[in-house]
DNA sequence: TTCCTGACTTTAC
DNA sequence: AGTAAAGCCAGGA
């Protein structure tokens, strides 16, 4: 499995817990930060945190979650991310600026 | 094989 | 500063 998928869930399995990335961040690190749909695409098709891809910690390059694609709700999502502690400037925005995933 | 679509990002007006 | 549009890569039909 050589896909550009693969690539991009072990590199968000390398997101230390308390931490989020965004997608362009992703997308950055595995070489092409024009593909950043697709990272948002790779977590939709990762097998979620069951294959050790924490898609609760890739959020929007602002700090937003994805609403109605998350787990079964971006509560549920917000609840992860605070479980791990993650703070949340809004209801659905993290608080990138403390929680901002530094390589 | 070709066309379309897609959890985004960035630049331009 | 805010809104609008285009761009990019890859997978699926």
């Amino acid at each position: 499995m050589d896909s550009f998928f693969e690539q991009v869930y072990e590199m968000v399995r390398q997101i230390p817990s308390g931490r989020v990335a965004s997608y362009g961040q992703i997308a950055r690190l595995v070489g092409s930060p024009r593909k950043a749909r697709f990272v948002g695409f790779a977590m939709h098709a990762s097998p979620g945190m069951a294959g050790g891809v924490p898609c609760h910690r890739v959020v929007f390059k602002d700090g937003s979650l994805a609403p109605g694609f998350a787990f079964g709700g971006p509560d549920v999502q917000k609840e992860m991310l605070l479980g791990e502690g993650i703070s949340f400037k809004d209801e659905s925005h993290v608080d990138m600026d403390a929680c901002s995933w530094e390589v």
